[in-house]
DNA sequence: CGGGTAAGTTCTCTTTCAGAACCTGTCAAT
DNA sequence: ATTGACAGGTTCTGAAAGAGAACTTACCCG
C-alpha cells in the first residue's frame, strides 16, 4: 500500500493514519506537546536518525500539523510548533497514554501519569458525547458511511 | 530504534506505540471493531500482504490485544477477537476518527461518521475527567513522571 | 585561525515490506 | 480417484524505508 495515497480513502482511520500512522510520528508529536521545538533537541531525546526526523517534520508541516517558524535570521533557524490541527490530536495522545498505563505492563507502577494542572491530582480520561454527556463505548456507538454501509 | 525493546520504556506513549504503533496495526484493529474476525476477510479488505497480516496478528495476540479461538476442527481454523485489552483501545480509535474527520481534508463531507446506536444521531467525542467531568485539554493537564521530571 | 552551534544532507548497509506463488488439510462434486 | 474450492498460512524475490555515521552550510566567538 502507498501510504500517501491513503489521504483519499473514505475511511477516517486510514486518512488519520496517513498522517500520524507511522512509527516515529506520534513520538515526535509527544515531544511537541512537551514543548520541544527544535531539531537538535528532538534528535537527542528521541534517538531518531536525523534523516528520518527531517522527513517526518517535513511531512507533518505539509499536513498542517506543525508549522515552521524562524526564531532567528543569520543564520536562519526555524522551530516547529503545533498548529491548531496538531493540538487537536491531544485527545488521541491522552487516550494512548491512558491505554498504555492500564494495559501495557511494566515493572512497577506507571512512571508517567497525567495530572490536572490546577489541582495536581491524577486524572482518569473518559470519552463522552459532547451533547448528551454519555460515555462512548464500542457498544453505545456505531459508525455509518454516507453510502449506507456499516463501518465501525 | 528497536521497537520491541520499547515496551520497557518509561514513557507510556512509547510503550503504547510498541504495540499499536506500526503501520498496519490500527487498521487491523479497526476491522476487528467492525466485527471482522478471519484472516481472509481482513486480507481482502485491507489489501495487506498475507505475510505482514500473519505477523501483525501474531504480535497482537502476543500483546494480549487479540485472542485466537478455534471456530472449527478438521481442518482446524481460528478466528481473532478483541480481548478486554483490545476493546480498551476504542477511545483511541474514536479520537483518531474524530480528528481525521475534522482535520484531514477530503472532497465532500466525511463519508464515515460515528452515530449513537440508540438514538441514531451523530456523536461529538470529548475527553473528560471521569471524576470531575472537566474537559481534558493540553492546557488543563500535564504529565508527571514518578522521578519528578515533567513529561507531557 | 580553530572550535562550537543548529539544521540539515549524503553516504552505506541492514531490515522491512510488497507482490506473487506455493503449501497443507479438509470437504464436496465429477 | 481426481479435480477444484476454501481457509490460513509460508516462502520466495526485488523494492523501499530505516539505522548509523560522516559531511555540509552558515554563522558566531575568542
Amino acid at each position: 500500500m502507498k501510504w500517501n495515497e491513503l489521504q483519499n480513502e473514505s475511511c477516517p482511520v486510514a486518512r488519520g493514519l496517513s498522517v500520524v500512522g507511522d512509527r516515529w510520528t506520534m513520538l515526535v508529536l509527544r515531544d511537541c506537546f512537551l514543548g520541544i521545538r527544535r531539531f537538535e533537541q528532538m534528535q537527542d531525546r528521541l534517538g531518531i536518525t536525523r534523516h528520518v526526523l527531517a522527513d517526518r517534520l517535513r511531512k507533518l508541516e505539509g499536513a498542517g500539523v506543525l508549522c515552521r517558524e524562524a526564531y532567528q535570521d543569520r543564520p536562519l533557524r526555524h522551530e516547529y510548533r503545533l498548529t491548531e490541527r496538531g493540538k487537536a490530536l491531544y485527545p488521541m495522545l491522552v487516550s494512548l497514554i491512558d491505554w498504555a498505563n492500564a494495559h501495557v505492563p511494566i515493572e512497577g507502577s506507571p512512571s508517567v501519569t497525567l495530572v490536572s494542572r490546577s489541582a495536581g491530582t491524577p486524572i482518569a480520561p473518559m470519552l463522552v458525547d459532547r451533547v448528551t454527556g454519555e460515555e462512548i463505548t464500542h457498544r453505545s456507538v456505531s459508525a455509518i458511511s454516507n453510502a449506507g454501509a456499516k463501518k465501525a
